[in-house]
RNA sequence: GGGCGAUUAGCUCAGUUGGCUAGAGCAAUUCGUUUACACCGAAUAGGUCACAGGUUCGAGUCCUGUAUCGCCCACCA
């Protein structure tokens, strides 16, 4: 048999094991494969970086999932996949030709408009970057020991997910859940495209309110004299305005509704309309904007979306003034500009703003300017303000109850909260899942509170503007015409047809005609009508929307979507729920009737050292592979898992590995942009002097460039120490073992001795806790339960414990062989490396069958596919062997604390005298060979009226007095004395105080009072006897 | 502006329907190689559970308010 060594070495283990698994195909499934469906769709990391610690964390806790449903004989699988992440990749990419000094998408463009390749060529770039990508990402999840069906990896952008996208867009498509909207969308004036909500952030800008006049008038422009004063952040927008607005229950203004004002510079006449959205002036009020206000607003449906709406409700123009780059222009919609506005057009907006201040300020119409700071959203890439802008874009009406309602009453009932909806509220949802037969149940997030958010966010949707004016994506399936009379008459041969603005019956001419096609197969007869696809692709979010559908065959009513959709859960992180969680919902409940998954298990955010979210920007993110490197695979994986506590955050100091000298030291902080601490880009060697290297923040912000001066840095953190150690410790608990296990046949011959009763126990109540655990998610408790029964109770105490006569006690033996196997077992989903190699020893020393009575462990080649211990129902539960351990070990700690104060070294043998109830000494001799074993000391003499030796420590034990002879430290033994009667000094008050309260007494339930009296008296004892030792101590 | 969450030992965090004499890992202190493990063992020290009120026989846990920090959402008057 091959020796394990004294230490663990993750390296040389984790690519022997991987191998292994590749060769027995572990992670592959069939729908024909035995065992109740498990299933787990990855939630598809982006293409445009390789995976952090965050990814780490999610797909770990995933794998553990994974790993335990498949042991559990369940026919489990996890799907793996990338995501195209349109405008990330696309920047991503567009970035690093740039900085390459390379084409990039600019030039490509303009290829593209004079008519060459430039999109299909740019399109390979981009291409050729998600292939290294997902290369790289697929590498690192095998790395981390994901067992995902490696055979059915998707990408959201690969064939069968086009089918997907194709047959999901036309379904809706015809419905009329898709329609083209002219809306306000958030759009990005330097990449010049839309932005969806989620892609703008908010920065808060130190701006100006401007008070400007407008002069009154009535409807045919003749001024009255009087004067209104509009507030506004964004003066150069009144070239657009329609209209004034004022709230109707704002006493003092309310008047001037039904009037008009003369739009200076433009000469517009527009209406002065009643509006409730406007805020009623008060300096006195805790709102910014009421104190701000001035009562009128100035209503420019065009560049704000409180405009629209306001604009919307009362029928006012909406006037386009600028151009696709936010320059003042009169050619996108804007045609009664007068010739004073000529010195204003094709001004940028920056430009604009100041020139409209200027001329307000020069007309004596500028009231007043005041300092003002408020929320900006800027683009998320290139971080310019984000304009609202005037344009054509598809929408799909997730609104509509088949979609928005649909999500919401799929919830479960248990987590809704009170509606505006009567119906919702009352409304028991129908179970989504037949197959499992179970009582009605819903969509169900753990933790629990995530509910609310998915509530809140289907209440107050919008309409999703999925269009995107970008390369990279799915180009949108639709192809439009804009009729001649000729072709009005047109017949068009698809499959189907109609469009939006006119169906082929009314069709006339001028009105553009949209069909969307389901496959390409028309294309060429579309085209040669004059037909042009649209130049637009999906959001991002479309594709990943099916994802839990596409992965497994939709359209097609494949096997794999018969048995693994809706698939068990999602576990993802809380920044995603709206984004996705909601849209997958409504689609999986659209096209196929069903939830996409059962549970929805949302994890923590990782933070940095300094309590900042790790993200690619900040470039504070780890390599996973950078802590496989430090730590091993198995140690991050525990640990993470251990970390996976219910919180929203939790906090990960990150430092660094020398590259000049192997050691890990914290690195200088420096304070990057956004005033976020970051490590400085180059870092000294702390004990290699003059040497330098570069962070892993440098590398990633491009600030230094890593050279053979200048080595990158790992990053490592002392937080994953726990998880090395813990395998370490398996390591050596399992060498141990094995070198005392011999390939016997089991007997039942011997005893189990208390020690063997005792731990198994113990293990019992480890794996109904582990169970219970894993049902709800709570990670941290599995992966501690088990970490506190294997240190604590398996080593610390059980092996210790039957260190003298394991090796002749055959029962004891088999003992021993179980606990080892279950534990290997209990813990492989966290720790699938380490421990499928200990299997591999463990099966070599002890072939057989190794299960005991109530604990059944059937043999099996690879752990990965071995059972996951089940316990016969109370079989292994032994309450009075659980009360004998706990005494013996009150006994052994209270010598050992004797002996630590002492300053007895462990290695010395002491003598021990017992005095006390005889029925307890009885039970101390029946326990003694453990306990002198455990404690290192030899019994001298025993009974029930054993005299206090002189010399002799004591402690008591329940009823018994134990005497520690020939410790000498007369000063040590009263210091203890002392401090041990102050604390139960103390107590006895607490206690006295308790009991002598009647209400207490009387209302608390009787078996704590009970307790609270048995406490009492034991303390009272001990005092008692305490008291008597220092007497006698003198 | 709305919502969610955090604040417990020097650090990172547990603490599930109120019963706590508040726990763990790391770090600290003392002792120690008894051949599974020094990535180890034994022991010790360390906390008015952010603050102020309230409910209760009893509050780390429930309620109200305050402060600080974090995240998400929000139509830049």
């Amino acid at each position: 048999m091959q020796e394990l060594s004294p230490q663990y070495d993750p390296q040389a283990v984790e690519s022997l094991i991987t191998e292994r698994w590749n060769d027995a195909q572990c992670f592959h499934a069939e729908p024909t494969d035995a065992g109740d469906p498990y299933s787990i769709v990855i939630p598809p990391p982006n293409v445009t970086a390789a995976l952090h610690l965050g990814h780490a964390l999610n797909n770990t806790l995933q794998d553990v999932l994974t790993r335990v449903a498949r042991m559990r004989g369940m026919n489990a699988c996890w799907l793996p996949g990338t995501d195209h992440a349109g405008i990330a990749t696309q920047s991503v990419v567009d970035k690093r030709l740039q900085a390459e000094g390379k084409k990039a998408i600019k030039e490509y463009k303009k290829m593209e408009a004079q008519g060459g390749n430039g999109r299909e060529q740019f399109l390979e770039k981009v291409t050729a970057w998600k292939d290294q990508y997902e290369a790289r990402i697929t590498q690192q999840l095998k790395d981390m020991g994901c067992s995902c069906d490696w055979e059915r990896q998707a990408f959201t952008m690969d064939e069968p997910r086009a089918t997907a996208v194709r047959e999901a867009f036309f379904r809706l498509f015809k419905e009329g859940l898709i329609y083209r909207g002219k809306r306000l969308v958030n759009w990005d004036p330097v990449t010049q495209t839309a932005l969806a909500d989620d892609e703008v952030e908010m920065e808060d800008v130190d701006g100006h309110f401007w008070y400007m006049k407008y002069p009154v008038c009535d409807a045919t422009g003749a001024e009255t004299g009087a004067f209104v004063t509009v507030a506004t952040t964004r003066p150069e927008t009144m070239l657009g305005d329609t209209g004034v607005a004022v709230n109707p229950n704002d006493a003092p203004r309310a008047k001037f509704i039904g009037q008009f004002v003369k739009l200076p510079i433009v000469g517009r006449v527009i209406p002065i309309v009643g509006d409730d959205y406007v805020v009623i002036p008060d300096e006195e009020s805790a709102d910014s904007k009421a104190r701000m206000a001035s009562g009128f607003l100035k209503v420019t449906p065009a560049h704000d979306v409180n405009d629209f709406e306001i604009g919307r409700r009362h029928d006012l123009a909406v006037i386009n003034i600028m151009a696709p780059d936010a320059s003042i222009s009169t050619s996108h919609g804007w045609d009664d500009a007068s010739q004073a506005c000529d010195p204003f057009v094709g001004l940028s907006r920056e430009d604009a703003r100041r020139a409209v201040v200027r001329w307000f300020k020069e007309a004596d119409l500028l009231e007043d300017q005041k300092p003002y700071k408020h929320a900006v959203g800027h683009s998320y890439r290139s971080h310019v303000p984000v304009e609202p802008y005037y344009s054509d874009q598809w929408y799909l009406k997730v609104t509509d109850d088949k979609l928005a309602g649909a999500a919401l009453r799929a919830m479960d009932v248990s987590q809704r909260q009170p509606s505006d909806n009567a119906a919702f509220n009352a409304k028991t949802p129908k179970r989504q899942d037949a197959k499992e037969g179970k009582a009605d149940t819903g969509l169900k997030f753990y933790p629990e509170r995530y509910a609310k958010t998915f509530q809140n966010w289907h209440e107050n949707l919008r309409d999703w503007c999925i269009s995107r004016q970008l390369w990279w994506g799915h180009r949108i399936p639709v192809w439009s015409l804009t009729c001649s009379d000729e072709q009005a008459a047109l017949t068009l041969t698809n499959e189907w047809n109609d469009a939006n603005p006119g169906s082929s019956a009314a069709r006339q001419d001028g009105d553009t005609v949209f069909v969307c096609l389901k496959n390409n197969d028309a294309v060429s007869d579309l085209e040669k009508q004059g037909f042009i696809q649209d130049p637009d692709v999906l959001d991002t979010w479309f594709s990943s929307a099916l994802w839990p559908m596409s992965t497994l065959g939709w359209p097609e009513k494949t096997d794999d979507l018969a048995t693994w959709n809706p698939s068990s859960v999602l576990c993802t992180a809380r920044e995603i729920i709206t984004l996705w969680v909601s849209r997958m919902v409504m689609f999986n409940l659209y096209f196929e009737g069903q939830l996409p998954f059962k549970d929805v298990f949302i994890h923590a955010m990782i933070q940095d050292g300094h309590g900042q979210k790790m993200s690619k920007s900040l470039g504070n993110g780890v390599d996973p592979i950078d802590i496989i490197h430090s730590h091993g695979c198995d140690a991050m994986r525990y640990t993470l898992t251990a970390m996976t506590t219910q919180t929203q955050d939790l906090r990960m100091p990150v430092d660094l590995i020398d590259p000049h000298s192997g050691e890990a030291f914290t690195p200088k902080f420096v304070t990057g942009p956004g005033g976020y601490k970051v490590a400085a880009p180059e870092q000294d060697s702390p004990s290699v002097k003059g040497k330098k290297m570069a962070s892993s923040y440098g590398v990633a912000s491009g600030k230094v460039k890593p050279s053979d001066d200048l080595p990158a840095a790992r990053n490592t953190s002392e937080k994953f120490d726990l998880g090395q150690r813990l395998a370490n410790k398996l390591w050596n608990a399992t060498r141990f073992t094995l070198s005392i296990l011999t390939d016997e046949t089991p007997t039942t011959s011997d005893e189990m001795t208390l020690a063997d009763r005792w731990i198994l126990d113990r293990l019992a109540e480890t794996v109904a806790a582990a169970d219970a655990a894993l049902g709800e998610y709570r990670f941290a408790e599995f992966a501690t339960g088990l970490y506190d029964f294997f240190w604590r109770d398996l080593c610390d105490w059980y092996l210790e414990s039957i260190k003298p006569t394991v090796r002749e006690n055959a029962a004891q033996r088999r003992t021993l062989a179980a606990c080892i196997d279950a534990t290997l077992r209990l813990l492989h989903p966290v720790m699938p490396f380490i421990t499928e190699r200990l299997w591999e020893s463990v099966n070599e020393a002890l072939p057989g069958d190794r299960s005991v009575p109530g604990l059944a462990l059937p043999p099996n080649t690879l752990l990965v596919k071995a059972a996951w211990p089940v316990m016969e129902a109370g079989a292994m539960a032994d309450a009075s062997a659980a009360e004998d351990f706990a005494f013996i070990q009150s006994v052994v700690s209270a010598i050992r604390e004797i002996r630590s104060q002492h300053q007895v070294a462990p290695s010395a043998v002491v003598e021990v005298s017992a005095t006390g109830p005889a029925a307890v000494l009885e039970r101390m001799a029946a326990h003694r060979p453990i306990v002198q074993s455990l404690a290192r000391y030899t019994t001298r003499e025993v009974g029930t009226d054993a005299q206090e030796a002189s010399n002799a420590a004591a402690a008591l034990v329940g009823d018994m007095t134990l005497y520690v002879h020939d410790v000498v430290d007369t000063e040590a033994e009263k210091a203890r004395l002392s401090k041990r009667r102050d604390t139960l000094a103390k107590q006895i008050v607490n206690f006295e105080k308790r009991l002598g309260n009647e209400k207490y007494v009387n209302s608390a339930p009787a078996k704590l009072v009970q307790e609270t009296r048995d406490q009492f008296a034991a303390a009272a004892r001990e005092l008692e006897a305490v008291e008597a030792q220092m007497a006698a101590l003198g």
